[in-house]
RNA sequence: GGGCGCUUGGCUCAGUUGGUUAGAGCGGUAGAUUUACAUUCUACAGGUCAGAGGUUCAAGUCCUCUAGCGCCCACCA
């Protein structure tokens, strides 16, 4: 077959085929009653993401699973979507509009939220187009955006729901201190502002005693209180020490003039106080701390806040207005010093939180914030995993995630931002209350029936829309919706819900789960009363090759792009998968594609092998012309039973019947571990078995005589089979490969759309022969024996050999004399002959293999000291391994104790390595 | 302070419920090639499975402890 290239060019196929398939609408899933449903809901990535390798990681593990699941024929449904991610993308579009100079005030919330949609049209579809290329098989007719309409509503419908909760409702709004970030200016979660470690120090300051020292000096001048932030000082209400704590004990509820602002505080006592730490006196800074707010509430201090939104002095912080908080604690440290009131400085290690999306330092901030209760919400989410009914893989997230959710905190739920889904809840100008939370938008004050009303300023958190993700995508809330959509076009009803949901598996990463797994959980129990999936896989971060996470700022990003340009797809998701082991973390460099690059073009090169000789038995018609050919494969209909192959099952040949024994026994096990998403191990099972079974072994046996009716039906069948579960690993080459196949089929065959929906075959236990196996295997054994002594010795490839077997028994005799031309051809032998008695007979190389014993007649010298000494070597670790067998079965302990079969088949082993040592024995005995 | 993961040939990692001689890829060494594929083929070398103890007839695999590395959570100012 001329046309096809000897090497495989992924950028010919790729493209061409993503569009066919789209063309052909052949990732659409619609409810089926006939079939059982499969569904993911894909992680929605950020509408401001690029394709990095977590999500490609991410997403070949879920079109595995589809693709998979759709040839099972499962009505299996990819449901996509993307994230407004608020903060980030108003960030991103942040940026750009100061690239002109302007900030969003300058503009206004309405025209602001217009360019972020510009943006949006303009760059949002990015992540989308990587995906294809990717080649995710997702529904892209239902393609969601958490910020439509209809999704909205969802948003808007599930804050109401919980607002009205009876009987008293899930948010609330509180003054708390919550996680700042001055660069963004919101409130954060606590699980947006993770604890990094910080190189910092723990500065003592000296806070004055209003009554100074005593008379007799039994009072001291001043209590020595440690920070890690000075600057914080400002807003000091209290010195807190622990009430047991004797050293201070004379002191509490006396007064302490604070430096600098000379404000008077009391010394209180409260046994939060560690008196281990520092110097057992803590300032106490309600406003700027989350534990000093609860000491603050506690003993009814006041709240001083010093700081603006974005992270300056305030007018509370007297001379330091206007300084940025860090400029602040290098003037207040110099001051105290100044004054003599810093007592030291040590270094100190701390952690602080961390703003997620733009990693500036997070400030524990006093503000007024919207908060969902969240205990009553995690009681039935723990139910539900507590009772198995959803499924982590592996297990041990099962703990992270429980631990997590028994200690859950309310969830801060506003943000201080436009870009969202804006707080559904209005206040009227006119009677000054809090009007209500709804749906649509109300006209009116339901008091005072003005129409003058205002929404609240704030949006909410983005994970509040995503974890409605499962259900929203399905057109949740149902009741209210009016009008259908135009007759058969997408299901407005709660059909598709009722259909797919709970979904089958949500696949996502570790760091994850409490932003959206968790959540998502809570979600489902709540709004829909049911589970939003029942499997939970949890894969590994990708990190670079010394471990560390992938991320522009450490410049050690490989780009999935690069690779795909370069290997192409299915290499990038086969070497992916294929290094992924369960839930371990991935340590990547671009060398590791080459494997899955290698690996499609051995599946290229052997495709192209076979069709050039199907074809070259075919003459250069289309094959289906051939009558023979036609005959054996409609009676062999793919996956009919290969009884009916000319007869029966026999006349295949013991080497046809080997491999497609190989091919159903790798099936089998393939089917474990892709329901037990084991994607490494099914990936690495395919591998061997095409690579070096097929390829190896099988394609170089028959290749002497493949112009046979038996090794062309065979190798044809075992072809196409093996592209139909290579398909959910590598797409495209699959699926080109299947398409050329095509060609081969008998006339008036209808050909079938796409490899991507023809069955996953079905496992033949009637195929399966063990005994052919291990025929197989033994020959394999025989030719490796027959190649390494060839080797050890330095016969040259062309140099001829003759070898003749010794082997007592006479059916495996036979066997071999059946298989001799894969002896002759493999291992290079001349004159192959088979005898049962062994002789000894001069000039020759002998070695011994289980029952057989192989003798090589060489002409020409060689070196019979290397033999000499290879074999000893031999002999020396089968010497051990017959002392430890003796051993073994020596011990009372284990003749009494193992079982059966373990004895017995020791035994039979230390007897064949007894007459294996005592031959090698003679071998060596008998060369000079 | 809790919790989790990892430690297996030069490198990167697999190893199901304990049961023959612990596997793979890359790298190394030696050889092959007008043959489907040099993105190939063949053969070889290389491992006291981090350390110690325990359970067991039998441990890379189960238990305990130790060491090193990594991650997550937590209000040590």
């Amino acid at each position: 077959m001329a046309d096809i290239p000897t090497r495989y060019n992924p950028k010919e196929t790729e493209d061409k085929w993503y569009r066919y398939w789209e063309e052909k609408n052949l990732f659409s899933a619609r409810p089926n009653p006939h079939k059982k449903p499969f569904c993911i809901v894909i992680p929605p990535p950020n509408v401001t993401g690029i394709l990095h390798m977590g999500h490609a990681l991410n997403n070949t593990i879920q079109d595995i699973l589809i693709r998979y699941h759709r040839m099972k024929g499962d009505e299996s449904l990819w449901m996509p979507g993307t994230d407004h991610a608020g903060i980030a993308t108003q960030n991103v579009v942040e940026k750009k509009l100061a690239k002109e100079g302007l900030k969003r005030q300058d503009l206004g919330r309405e025209k602001f939220i217009d360019r972020v949609w510009q943006w949006r049209e303009e760059y949002g579809s990015t992540i989308i187009r990587q995906l294809k290329k990717l080649g995710a098989s997702c529904d892209w007719g239902r393609l969601r955006f958490t910020m439509d309409q209809e999704y909205s509503r969802a948003v808007r419908e599930a804050f109401v729901q919980l607002w009205s909760k009876k009987p008293s409702g899930l948010i609330y709004q509180d003054d708390k201190v919550i996680n700042w970030c001055p660069r963004c200016q919101t409130a954060l979660s606590d699980e947006e502002a993770p604890h990094r470690p910080l190189k910092g120090n723990l500065y003592y300051m000296r806070y004055p005693l209003k009554q100074g020292l005593s008379p007799k000096g039994t009072v001291p001048a001043y209590v020595v209180v440690a920070t890690t932030r000075p600057e914080t000082m400002l807003g000091d209400t209290a010195v807190a020490v622990n009430p047991n704590d004797k050293r201070y004990k004379k002191l509490i509820g006396t007064t302490i003039t604070l430096p600098l602002v000379n404000r008077e505080i009391k010394i209180i006592s409260d046994s939060m106080v560690d008196m281990k730490f520092g110097t057992g006196a803590v300032k106490v800074t309600p406003a700027h701390d989350p534990n000093d707010y609860l000491l603050g509430k506690k003993h009814n201090l006041s709240f001083v806040n010093v700081m603006y939104p974005d992270g300056r002095m305030n007018e509370n912080a007297g001379d330091y207005k206007d300084m940025d908080r860090f400029e602040a604690r290098e003037v207040i440290l110099e001051d105290l010093k100044q004054k003599g009131l810093l007592d030291k400085v040590q270094p100190h290690e701390l952690s602080a939180g961390h703003c997620y999306r733009c990693h500036t330092i997070i400030e524990p901030y006093l503000s007024k914030q919207w908060f969902v209760k969240m205990k009553p919400l995690a009681k039935p989410a723990i139910e539900a995993v507590k009772n198995g009914r959803i499924k982590f893989h592996p297990k041990r997230w099962t703990k992270v995630y429980l631990n997590w959710m028994e200690n859950i905190q309310d969830w801060c739920i506003s943000r201080q931002i436009w870009w969202g889904h804006r707080i559904p809840l209005w206040y009227c100008r006119d009677c000054q209350k809090l009007a209500l939370a709804s749906i649509d938008d109300p006209k009116e004050c339901p008091i005072c029936k003005s129409a003058n009303l205002k929404q609240d300023e704030d949006v909410l958190d983005t994970w509040f829309s995503s974890w409605l993700w499962p259900f929203a995508t399905f057109g949740w809330p149902f009741e209210q919706k009016k009008g259908q959509s135009p007759a058969g076009t997408v299901p407005s009803s709660s059909e598709d819900l009722s259909y797919f949901y709970p979904t089958s598996v949500l696949v996502t990463a570790p760091e994850i789960i409490f932003f959206w797994v968790a959540r998502m959980i809570m979600a489902g129990m709540e709004f829909i009363k049911e589970i939003p999936f029942k499997d939970v896989y949890i894969h590994g971060t990708v990190r670079d090759i010394e471990g560390k996470k992938m991320s522009k700022s450490l410049g050690n990003i490989i780009d999935p792009l690069d690779i795909i340009a370069e290997y192409g797809a299915d290499a990038l998701r086969f070497s992916l998968i294929s290094i992924t082991a369960q839930g371990q973390d991935v340590f990547l460099s671009k060398e590791r594609f080459e494997q899955g690059r290698n690996f499609a073009n051995k599946i290229w090169n052997a495709s192209r092998f076979i069709m050039m000789n199907l074809e070259q038995q075919q003459g250069q018609s289309p094959a289906g012309t051939v009558p023979d050919l036609c005959v054996f494969f409609s009676a062999t209909r793919i996956g009919g039973s290969a009884k009916n192959l000319g007869g029966k099952k026999e006349g295949l040949g013991i080497v046809n019947r080997w491999i497609l024994s190989r091919f159903y026994s790798v099936l089998k096990e393939l089917d474990r571990n892709l329901a037990a998403y084991k994607f490494n191990e099914a990936a690495n099972l395919l591998y061997g078995f095409f690579w070096h079974e097929f390829c190896d072994w099988y394609l170089e046996m028959i290749k002497s005589d493949i112009g046979n009716k038996h090794n062309q039906v065979v190798m044809y069948k075992v072809l196409e089979k093996s592209l139909r579960v290579l398909h959910p690993f590598m797409p495209f080459i699959t699926e080109e490969l299947w398409q050329r196949l095509q060609g081969f089929l008998p006339k008036g065959t209808v050909p079938a759309n796409s490899i991507m929906i023809q069955p996953w075959p079905h496992i033949q236990e009637q195929i399966i022969d063990k005994k052919a196996e291990t025929q197989l295997s033994s020959l394999i054994e025989l030719i490796t024996a027959i190649r390494n002594i060839r080797q050890e010795l330095e016969i040259p490839a062309q140099g001829k050999i003759n070898a003749r077997i010794f082997i007592t028994s006479s059916p495996r005799k036979e066997l071999l004399q059946k298989m001799a031309v894969h002896i002759r051809n493999l291992a290079g032998v001349e004159e192959l002959s088979f005898a049962r008695g062994y002789k000894k007979s001069a000039g020759t190389f002998e070695t011994v293999l289980k029952d057989m014993h192989i003798v090589i007649h060489l002409s020409g010298a060689t070196d019979v000291q290397k033999h000499k000494h290879r074999l000893q070597e031999k002999i020396k670790k089968l010497e051990a391994e017959i002392r430890s067998k003796e051993k073994l079965l020596g011990n009372r302990n284990f003749v009494e104790k193992a079982p059966g079969e373990i004895i017995e088949s020791e035994k039979a082993k230390l007897k064949e390595l007894r007459g294996r040592f005592k031959k090698m024995e003679a071998i060596k005995d008998g060369l000079r």
